[in-house]
DNA sequence: CTGTTAGCGCATTCAG
DNA sequence: CTGAATGCGCTAACAG
């Protein structure tokens, strides 16, 4: 209702219109201290009445503490995706619950001065770091601004800082044993470009290593291909794949466009999945697997859990800050969308 | 340098190293009046030994700005895509160069109560609002706050409000040209699910008005398809175009999942692009447009370029809110890729 | 060219 | 159960 922009309501205001002392009316607010219900009741009428909201830099200024939150979101290399969205919405979510307001920051990884500069200006309570490497400078800022932070994913340094997680280190022998069973002994990973690997991005590196363990142990036979995330390249590579007597029965993907590039390639040579070759994705959202035809199985973690989890563990640290470090690893769920079937020898 | 985080440095702190008086300080940071070099420079050095930063709360609190620009980026149905990244990432650029920090604000149309709330909190200076549709709710909102806000797209309501926004009503008349040149006489389009219609997003809508109008013009059949945003879809709608005998020998796209499908159905079909069907899509980024086989024929917007159009325009309005209404139309930019070639009567 | 002062709106003592 | 006083760190007059 509130017809007047001009000036927005203060406390004083409301202290005034419900005959009251300013301090009152932050006690009403913060129920820091009792108050009578008709005290309490004028109080409210008045804030309604004024349609008053706290003034938030005040509030900041005078009890150091803003209710903001910011996620710091890199978007150099790879922009958004859809899975890095499930994170932002149930954070969001999680964080409101609390009373914080999340803010995404776009910013790269590389550009941790300016994270210096704006966690220095004590605008922000706390930070959540997303697309972690395994060697983060964001993680060396932070530590010497002392502001709490939690990542999502780790850096090399896993026992220090608080994080959640996914347990990647899971997904490779959850696919090799899916696929073991149903009697395949020959796959190919579809991975990402090289700069994954030198970036020590954790997802690919933590992944393949115990997938390749799994594989050996079941005495399976494991090619990696490491493309670049065009649907070209997925193509491509399927192609001559496909076109090799003794091609792999499964695909593993890990790339999003190169394996609707790979999808297409089967198509093309007139073979169909699952029937010539079995297909299992890592990571990518419900709704992208269902958008593929056919759909394609996958196995991935429980984004919203994690990113929960995350706040819940930050909310922790802005309250105890020299509590231990805490550590969430979410378990691997394989949703099966017929993309896989048994082996057939040929 | 901070090795001690315990207390940030403060101004006072600041101006007793350097033998000033605190307001001095500010003085030497804003250059709101003259200062003596050597002052300045003893300034200058204490700033950088304390490691010293304003704080923001207080610099709002004394000073009513905050320095922060709110990106409300409703993310509900849509989730991010890479276009929207491009606004984001220049947005974010040409606001840093004015001094502003840019805070994407994740929250969905329908939700303008917590708009409402965070603006009228007063921590941010201005708002830029993204996938603005007819009729947005979140224009009451901020309208009756009091804040300057600019629009990346626009309401129907367009006089009275600043936006920059993608000249939409060219980009169906450009296709239609090229395409008629070529000789083609029978277009397909495939567009966006009902929802868009319904909720009249203004680029679908826009787009298409101004194509059929031309297709008129120049004696053109147009058949216009709303598929949901899955590569599925597409896929099938084009299996059975191709199927018929007088089929179209022109797609117009403005949905990219479900042109990936079409483009799968063509290639499936035995067909092959631009020899037997020619391809340009709407709105879609470089990077998508070149991600497959074939590369598409594309027909969009300078995204930088809007983005910094809307953020100047954003800070003239936070100078002087009582300015008259600025608008920017981006013009229609045709990159052909390829995928368009003249018609072969069969 | 520089210093002093009075708030900005609120949380938090300290007093009743 | 409630009020009054102090200060958070800074900007913007007001004084030289």
């Amino acid at each position: 209702m509130a017809t007047h922009p001009v000036r927005p309501a203060t406390r004083a205001d409301v202290a005034r219109l419900a005959g009251v002392s300013a301090s009152t009316v932050t006690y009403a607010l913060t129920g820091e201290r009792p108050i009578s219900d008709s005290t309490r009741e004028r109080i409210m009428d008045a804030m309604a009445k004024l349609d008053y909201t706290p003034n938030v830099m005040a509030q900041g200024l005078a009890g150091r503490r803003s209710g903001l939150i910011a996620l710091s979101f890199p978007v150099g290399e790879r922009g958004f995706n859809i899975s890095d969205f499930e994170y932002v919405k149930s954070a969001t979510e999680a964080l409101e619950r609390s009373g914080y307001q999340l803010l995404l920051w776009p910013n790269n990884a590389e550009d941790s001065e300016s994270l210096r500069k704006i966690v220095s200006q004590r605008l922000i309570e706390g930070v959540i770091l997303m697309e972690v490497r395994n060697q983060d400078p964001r993680v060396e800022v932070l530590k010497q601004a002392g502001i709490p932070f939690v990542l999502i994913g780790r850096t090399e340094d896993e026992r220090s800082l608080t994080w959640a997680d996914a347990d990647f280190a899971g997904w490779g022998p959850l696919a090799v044993e899916h696929l073991a069973q149903l009697g395949h002994h020959h796959l190919a990973v579809i991975g990402q470009g090289p700069e994954f690997y030198s970036f020590g991005y954790g997802p690919v590196v933590r992944t393949e290593g115990e997938l390749l363990r799994s594989a050996h142990e079941h005495d399976m036979r494991v090619d990696i291909y490491r493309l670049d995330a065009h649907l070209r390249d997925g193509r491509e590579l399927v192609e001559k794949l496909m076109s090799q007597a003794d091609h792999p029965s499964a695909l593993l993907g890990f790339n999003e466009p190169a394996m609707i590039g790979a999808l297409e390639a089967v198509t093309a040579a007139g073979l169909s999945v699952p029937r010539d070759i079995s297909i299992i994705h890592f990571g990518i959202s419900a709704e992208s697997a269902e958008a593929t035809v056919p759909a394609q199985t996958t196995i991935g973690v429980d984004g919203p859990l994690l990113a929960e989890r995350a706040t819940e563990f930050l909310i922790q640290r802005m309250r105890t800050p020299e509590a231990q470090p805490q550590h969430f690893l979410a378990p691997p769920i394989l949703i099966d969308r017929g993309s896989t079937a048994p082996f057939q020898s040929r």
